[in-house]
DNA sequence: GCTTAACCGGAGGGGTGCCTCAGTTTATTC
DNA sequence: GAATAAACTGAGGCACCCCTCCGGTTAAGC
């Protein structure tokens, strides 16, 4: 159940602050799109023509803006998931859904941002990640099952690729804005099952990964 | 020709300016190194017990005092590249440039965030860019001529390895040190030569990785 | 139109960081 | 041991940013 489907419940907002809100999540998008989750939170206020005062009266924290500012990229994304994995043939879905993971990440630094990290606080993004990382799970099994997929990868590798993919995104979205794709393919060739050597480290443990998700999540 | 060298040309430095200097670089190398190449200047005067004013006279600019700082760093680097280029396999080579390259990256953030970035200002850092674009080229080059390597891959897509790695560097540093090694393993199923598919993307131009690279060197 | 709860604005306190400069201290030289 | 150039200090100006609080404003309901 989202924010907004408490706030309904409860009484419907007065004009005025019906109309800030919707100014201040349009400027949130913009925002975050353009400079990620740590985007200045005065900024967007000036943005939307709104004091300050009023961005936090509304999203009392950082993230309750972020949420309802990404709210069409999850859409977005969760319909191209849901189609990759209603495909017949394993590994297209499994290219499939990562294609589509990095298209939505490749357009807003915000979302790009938002994959990379978790928010242990948040019981909200916490179930999304969890859900994409059980998809990514399942994605992955059925390409390893019928034999696409190289046996001895894990989500682990795949959320090493999202990283990795972020990473590239920052760098190039304004210059080469699908320089991406072409990581991910020859990735793709990496994770073949027939192409496989051995890989002389073993695939992050789950906690590891926690770990490192909720570290890059932290301030530097 | 370092900045060292001209001021040892000029004069030797007052005994306390040269123990002040000396303090200065320690607690630069350390503060980078755990913070990266952002690292707060005021806290490495703190960290050096010396006056903010103190470190401005001695390295007026950010760059002047990061290049003090690496400097070991890239020693490491350079011997190691020295090493790994002198070897008979071409494939062997190409592997074990990028290993120390990995392996020197994933224990300095600095380091780690120098790599990714150009600042075209400075016409040292740019030469060390540019000689490890070269010895990249030549690298790839080799193992590409001995059939070992893909044809269709270049310094592009090495450098777009090099980000990857960072990310995964920053994120996995604290709680799983060598979990960058797995992926450059995979990565380089990815660059054999045997049974590769086609990508369909080009490889960024030299002007966008360029650009890239500047882009990743700006303030967000 | 009056009332009032809801809403808004924005000053202000607290924090961090960059960088400068005038006044003070100190190593060196004679 | 005095003279002096070199070096050091740290307060202070500037620019951000976060977040709070309270006096003024306004939409909505009667």
């Amino acid at each position: 159940m989202s924010q907004s489907d408490v706030e309904q419940m409860k009484r419907p907002l007065r004009r005025d602050a019906r109309e800030s809100r919707d100014k201040l999540i349009a400027a949130a998008r913009a925002e975050f799109a353009d400079h990620g989750v740590d985007a200045s939170l005065e900024k967007i206020a000036r943005g939307a023509g709104v004091a300050i005062g009023t961005l936090y009266r509304h999203f009392p924290t950082r993230m309750d803006l972020l949420i309802a500012a990404l709210e069409p990229r999850l859409q977005e994304f969760v319909e191209g998931a849901d189609t990759a994995m209603q495909m017949d043939d394993p590994w297209a879905a499994f290219v499939a859904y990562l294609d589509n993971l990095f298209a939505v990440q490749a357009g807003d630094r915000g979302f790009n941002d938002f994959l990379s990290r978790r928010f242990p606080g948040n019981a909200e993004t916490e179930h999304i990640h969890d859900v994409m990382c059980q998809q990514i799970e399942d994605v992955l099994t059925r390409a390893q099952e019928a034999g696409k997929a190289r046996p001895d990868i894990t989500r682990a590798d795949i959320v090493n690729l999202i990283w990795s993919n972020g990473r590239i995104i920052d760098a190039t979205s304004t210059k080469a804005p699908t320089a991406w794709r072409r990581q991910l393919h020859l990735m793709l060739d990496a994770y073949r099952a027939e192409r496989a050597h051995a890989i002389p480290e073993p695939p992050m443990t789950d906690e590891q990964l926690y770990d490192a998700m909720v570290h890059l999540s932290k301030a530097k």
